[in-house]
DNA sequence: TGGGACAGAATTGCATACAAATTTGTGTAA
DNA sequence: TTACACAAATTTGTATGCAATTCTGTCCCA
């Protein structure tokens, strides 16, 4: 494999930028993420790779399997609702706390992050689009001034990217845009209420835009699966 | 120092005894954790330590300062504050899941929790008493069939214990068994409503016994605290 | 032709060795 | 005596080596 670029990696910075390419769907669910492999990727020791995969599987974006190896995680249909019902849990009234702490500056931030969005739409980088449309809802926590429930959110954002990388139905267009424009205008006005209303039925819209039900469930072991 | 036990740990046992302590206030916040002295104690090398130390810091339990080691984490009154938000966005609607679930067999488990709390305070084991009643809270998201959430509630209630060793007035003795007993009246009625108002209460109650205005803050650096 | 056993290759688990940084201790000069 | 500089000791950071496990390919036999 290539080394990817001379700069000085630690096990931190590692597991940031594999994280942002799972996030934008550049190592999809599934994916081996062998340890020689990533050391010689970035130019390190399996010592800072093991450290970096282990920070992952932490946040439950790698899952590590004894003796086999690390893979990008591949949530089930019930660990895909309890990432939801996290979600709407604190997204919601996090959103409202948001909203009356709101300033020019977060407004500019978000106002910038959509169009950024959009571009990237644009320029057909989904997995761009996906990466952004989570970071508009971690700075939502951010300027919420909750460090704690941000990290939370954090996580649980970048396992919602892996949700609608195995079970996003590609019906419509994701129309995020749409609820995160209407969001910035409740935002804009500093209404609490219409932001904590719209941003429990944005994520209501995501979670339908999933199909959960056919529960494609685990390839954990393709011995099982292919049998018969 | 002494070997703790002859059993086969591996890093996830080793955290997980780890946390324990904490929880129990036997390793108590800024106490140094270094990495020799584990392994030795543990009878492991420092690379399971390392890993063992890296899951707790992931948790908020112990910060890594880099070249200078692992101590038990200090959280200032700022985290405390967030920590006992984050619980109370989440512990209430859990606590209103769990009830309409509830069976005998999850009360039986709460009532065997809530006696043992009893005898540990009346041993004065009060460090055991703390522990057992984190695991009331936590067995309650787990009762909730919410495992994202639980694991969640489960950080913030170990984070909870290091709080209480810093913040925590001796005034009164923690009511929390009464707070207890109530919750456990309303799950054995299924009652969702109460068990919700009664945990966000007990949750109020908690963040009332702590003395956050004193920022006894960081000492973090020495060489900064005892300037003048 | 298909199945199973076995051997070699590849990969992970863990310990250890060495390098780098910090802390501690000592000596010297003002 | 105090302040500073420098050296020794301690501790952490990272790489590497070896053992253990799993995977893969081949051969033999039914």
């Amino acid at each position: 494999m290539n080394k990817i670029e001379n700069r000085a990696w630690t096990s931190d910075t590692v597991a940031a930028d594999l994280e942002r390419a799972i996030h934008e769907h550049r190592l999809p669910p599934g994916t081996k993420l062998g340890e020689d492999e990533l050391g010689e990727a970035y130019g390190i020791s399996r010592t800072l790779v093991r450290a970096a995969l282990l920070a992952l599987s932490h946040r439950h974006l790698v899952e590590l399997k004894r003796n086999r190896g690390a893979f990008v995680a591949q949530p089930s249909a019930l660990e895909a609702r309890e990432v939801f019902e996290a979600r709407a849990l604190l997204e919601p009234r996090t959103a409202r706390s948001a909203a009356v702490r709101m300033t020019e500056a977060d407004l500019a931030v978000l106002t910038a992050n959509i169009e950024e969005e959009h571009a990237a739409l644009d320029g057909g980088d989904n997995g761009r689009a996906l990466l952004l449309s989570g970071q508009f809802h971690l700075e939502i926590a951010r300027i919420a001034n909750q460090a704690t429930i941000a990290n939370f959110i954090s996580e649980l954002i970048a396992r919602s990217s892996l949700i609608i990388a195995l079970y996003w139905r590609r019906r419509a267009a994701l129309c995020e845009t749409q609820a995160h424009h209407a969001l910035l205008d409740a935002f804009t006005r500093q209404d609490g209420d219409a932001a904590e209303e719209l941003m429990k039925n944005h994520l209501l819209d995501l979670v339908a835009s999933l199909d959960l039900r056919n529960v494609i469930q685990p390839p954990a072991s393709l011995r099982e699966a292919l049998k018969r």
